[in-house]
DNA sequence: TAACCTTAGTAAAAGGTTTTACTAGTAGCT
DNA sequence: AGCTACTAGTAAAACCTTTTACTAAGGTTA
């Protein structure tokens, strides 16, 4: 219980005979002007009594929390996805590697309500901050246009809005899953987006389209449905598709989940994968690969999303930089979960 | 880039005409000698002013970081794992809503080694630590057997350490696992465990073995094999069951994601699950519902585990108690990757 | 000798809050 | 008038660092 009072500078500065100047210079390495004997003798001194900055001291003095943070939306038991949870895996790998740590929050409504996310920085808990999972539909990150609330948006970003963010190219992501599938002789495709209100889903649609387009394709709205980013999303998504488009060969998903979703309830309807229909994800999630069947997918590289999410904002915090964007390329990772259309007439 | 001048305390008592003093107590609620107008005036400038009070400033006078640690060990993106991630869901959800904040740690050994997991205390980042995935070989833990470190261990216990901790039950895993199992008709059974240096491992193994013997029946070593926690060693550890023991008819996992794991590599290997081989996991995790077939497991409350574990920290921190330790009960989750024996003769 | 420089170091302010111990003024009582 | 009791409020200390501006002592130069 008796929690031995912490020893600070100025316990260093009595037992050393030394000013508390003298020793923070020393301990700062700061000590152009202070002799080499005076040094070590502070120096053995603090190693002795095992001296430790307070970094609430020290962060008060310098005006900096030396935290970042991570906002995450409110969905149900939000740190157990592993979309996200690999975004802060990044995070965390990058900011602790440079002397940042790193701190959770929710975008709970009520702690939006609150204004929460606004004292996060004016209460100095923390120096910038990253949100994932935002959406349009989240109108108070425009709380975070003041200058003073350094942001990153990572993995998407919001239409008209000044924010930073750093991205995977989804538009191209599109583009490869639909050449993967036409190669493979599918010409009727269903598309399971995530949600409307997330510009990257869009992107994807357009690349898929774009794809489709350039082979006399097209993608019809009936053949387009939102699976929420959720298994059951993906799983009912899959389902409707195929009530309203009988003839459809090939599913892509706009998340791994969704696919893997989809993939059970097409099962369960007593469709094979990927002999009836090919399903392709998008992600490259860890799981993935132990599906039955194992997933192809596109592979978006959101562990360096993460970290260069983290890096940009430290760069916003230094103020070695105003402003950035980045896109980084996505490939594609073929396993078993697609195979060429059955009944195909190649031709052409 | 301006980044204008956060207002303090001290703006707030020039422009209302009161002392810091004052200010402080009217805002603190702890004024119980000042006038109401007075009350009124500082708390209208407050909030015309839009204080808000450093919590740097507020740490370093009341000694207390107000943030919790989460320490989790160091394997390959660590926060994507979906059972720490549920784990730091349930933490982040109980301590925000009593007003403490988390940060993120993962126990590198450089991390260890240079310290850093006994400055979060010393340097009063933390006012307690809850300790993920802890292992008997983890030694630093003994570092925080200090009185001044208030730490939890969630969901596992060291030996011959006085470390409070929560857990489940897993020896009554074991044997709800093992009940289930034999009452399908099942004899010989193959335990693919965690890791040995993992107490509730043993736990689980305890309780199986108590159940086939309560029926006559034995666990040798040759039934037993480590899965180390991962799909990857599910998988290797199944089929090497399989290689020396051909005759086995179902497989208890230690955690869900083994047990997918391992019906990924039977039905691989040409196993049909259930017909062939059951397979029942433990942790019903949210993916086992997805799995094919839906996955059978013994549910453990590892939410609830999280909420206790953060709970009882809070507890300790604030002295209202000395120590606790606490164990939640298990229960089974049957879904489709069991079944009853073929050939049973399922005589008594 | 006066003026200047260098070395080795320190006092004090600043950063923002909470809390303890105090004061000035008024009222009530004898 | 003298004493006590209360009200409304405040000054100053404490929490711990970093940093700026200063000093004392000794040495060098014109």
């Amino acid at each position: 219980m008796a929690k031995r009072k912490a020893i600070s500078i100025k316990d260093v500065a009595r037992e050393s005979q030394a000013s508390l100047t003298t020793v923070s210079l020393v301990l700062n390495r700061r000590a152009r002007r202070i002799s080499q004997a005076t040094k070590d003798r502070v120096q053995e001194t603090a190693d002795r009594l095992g001296y430790r900055p307070s970094r609430l001291a020290q962060g008060l003095q310098a005006q900096r929390a030396g935290f970042l943070g991570i906002l995450v939306p409110e969905i149900k038991h939000a740190f157990a996805d592993v979309y996200f949870g690999e975004i802060i895996s990044a995070i965390h790998d990058h900011a602790s590697e440079v002397g940042w740590k790193i701190i959770l929050e929710v975008a709970h409504p009520d702690y939006i309500q609150a204004g929460q996310h606004v004292e996060l920085f004016d209460r100095h808990f923390i120096d910038g901050l990253l949100c994932l999972g935002v959406t349009d539909k989240d109108a108070f990150m425009r709380d975070f246009e003041d200058q003073a609330r350094t942001v990153v948006v990572v993995n998407n970003y919001l239409p008209d809005c000044e924010l930073d963010h750093v991205i995977c190219d989804y538009r191209r992501a599109g583009r490869l899953a639909g050449r993967h599938l036409l190669d493979l002789g599918h010409r009727k495709i269903g598309l399971i987006r995530g949600a409307s209100e997330v510009q990257t889903t869009w992107d994807l649609q357009r690349g898929l389209n774009e794809e489709l387009a350039a082979h006399d394709g097209s993608l019809p709205d009936a053949q387009v449905e939102d699976g929420l980013y959720t298994e059951e999303g993906g799983a009912a998504a899959a389902i409707a598709l195929l009530e309203r488009n009988a003839d459809l060969t090939a599913i892509l998903a706009g998340n791994d989940k969704m696919a893997i979703g989809a993939i059970s309830s097409l099962k369960q309807a007593g469709h094979r994968v990927p002999d009836d229909i090919s399903v392709i994800g998008c992600d490259d999630l860890h799981q993935g690969a132990f599906c039955d069947p194992p997933l192809t997918t596109i592979h978006t590289p959101i562990y360096e999303v993460g970290q260069r999410a983290c890096r940009v904002l430290l760069e916003l915090i230094e103020g070695k930089v105003e402003s950035a964007r980045e896109t980084l390329p996505v490939s594609l990772t073929v396993r078993k979960s697609t195979s060429p259309r059955k009944d195909a007439d190649t031709g052409t």
